[in-house]
DNA sequence: CGGGAAACGGAGCAGCTGTTCCGTTGTGGG
DNA sequence: CCCACAACGGAACAGCTGCTCCGTTTCCCG
C-alpha cells in the first residue's frame, strides 16, 4: 500500500462496509461492499485477506467506542443510572448499528478478534451489577447472568425488519430495566 | 400418494424434518432432511413441492397445540397466572423446539401459511393483557405491544448456541414477567 | 403373475456466496 | 518524462443452497 490512490480506495472501502454493514447487517455480500464502494472485488481482497478481517477492522473504531462508554459509566457515582445508561445506550446502539452487537455477543469467529475488549466489557458490567446490587437499587435475585442474558435479547432482536425494530428494542430495554430494579 | 409405500416414504420425511427443526432449527438444507429420512431429494420434492410447504406441514401440529394452549390460558380465571403461564411455556417451546417460534414471530414467508392462527394468538393475547390489567397485576404503562416485545425478544434467542440459550431464555422470561408485573 | 403406472434416486441446473487469477491500467521514483 | 511495477477490475473457481429431469425400480390391479 505505497501508493496513495491504494490508500485512498481503502479508505472508500472501510467507509462503504461500515455503511452497509450498520444498516444491512455483517451478512452483506464482498461483492456488494465492493460494488457500493466503487471498487472491483480484488482490490478489496487485496486490502482485506478474508471477509472476517474486513468486518473486524470496520468494527474495531465502535467496539473502542463501546468500551469508552463502559469506563464513562464505571466512573458514574450514581450506580442506577450507571447501569440503566448502559442499557440504554446498548439498545440504541442496536437500533442504529446492527453490526457492533453481533461482533460483542454472537457467536462464531466474527468475535475472536475482540475477545479481549469482550472480556474487559465483561468485568465492567460485573462491577456495575456489584455496584447496583450494594446500593440496593436491583430487585432481589437479580445478578450480572440476568443483565447479560438481557443484553443479549436486546441483540438478537437484530433481525427484525427495520421498521418495527427499533419500537421493539426500546420495548424490550424497558422490560429488561423493569425487571431488574427493585 | 395412492401406494403404501409413498404414504410410508412421507411419514419418513416428515419425521426426519420435525427432529432436524427442532433440534437444528430451520435452516437444515433439504438434502441433509432427505438423508435423514433415508431418502432421495426428489421424493422429498414430490411430497413436498416447496420447502416452505415441508416446514409448513411439520409445524402445523404445533402450532395447533399453540393454540390449545392459549385457549387454556383464556379460560383460566386468574389473570396473572394466565399470561405469565403464556409467557413460560412460550420460552419452554423456545427451548425444546427451534423451529416453533421461527413460524409464528419471524418475518418471511415460513409465517404467511399461518397468517391466521397468528391472528387469533395475537387477539387472544391481548385479551390476556387487557384482563391483567383490569386487575391491577400489570405495572403502569405496560400494554400488549410490551409483551408481544419481550416474546419476540424471548423467540429472538434461537440462534444462541444450545448449551447456554436454556439459561439465557430462563433468565430473559424472568426479566419479562417481573418488567410486566406491578 | 405380468405389465403399466406410480414412485423412486441421484445427477444436474441455476443462483448465491467467499475467494483467486491474470491481463490491464496508471502512479510516481529516477 | 517514462516505464517498472504496484494496484486495479472483473471473469472465473469452488462450494453451498433450493429445485428439476429422467432413467430405473417397485407396487398392485386385474
Amino acid at each position: 500500500m505505497r501508493r496513495a490512490d491504494a490508500r485512498f480506495n481503502r479508505d472508500r472501502v472501510v467507509a462503504a462496509a461500515r455503511a452497509a454493514f450498520a444498516s444491512a447487517g455483517l451478512g452483506v455480500p464482498m461483492r456488494e461492499v465492493a460494488r457500493r464502494a466503487g471498487v472491483g472485488v480484488a482490490t478489496l481482497y487485496r486490502h482485506f485477506p478474508t471477509r472476517t478481517e474486513l468486518v473486524a477492522t470496520v468494527l474495531a473504531e465502535r467496539v473502542e467506542d463501546c468500551g469508552v462508554r463502559m469506563r464513562r459509566a464505571l466512573d458514574d457515582p450514581d450506580p442506577w443510572r450507571a447501569l440503566s445508561g448502559v442499557v440504554r445506550e446498548f439498545a440504541e446502539r442496536q437500533i442504529h448499528d446492527r453490526a457492533l452487537n453481533e461482533a460483542l455477543l454472537g457467536p462464531g469467529e466474527v468475535g475472536a478478534a475482540f475477545q479481549e475488549e469482550r472480556r474487559e466489557h465483561a468485568r465492567a458490567l460485573n462491577v456495575l451489577v456489584v455496584r447496583a446490587r450494594a446500593a440496593g437499587v436491583l430487585r432481589d435475585g437479580v445478578d450480572v447472568g440476568d443483565v447479560r442474558a438481557g443484553l443479549l435479547a436486546i441483540a438478537s432482536l437484530r433481525r427484525l425488519p427495520a421498521t418495527t425494530s427499533a419500537q421493539v428494542i426500546g420495548r424490550v430495554a424497558g422490560l429488561v430495566l423493569a425487571g431488574i430494579r427493585a
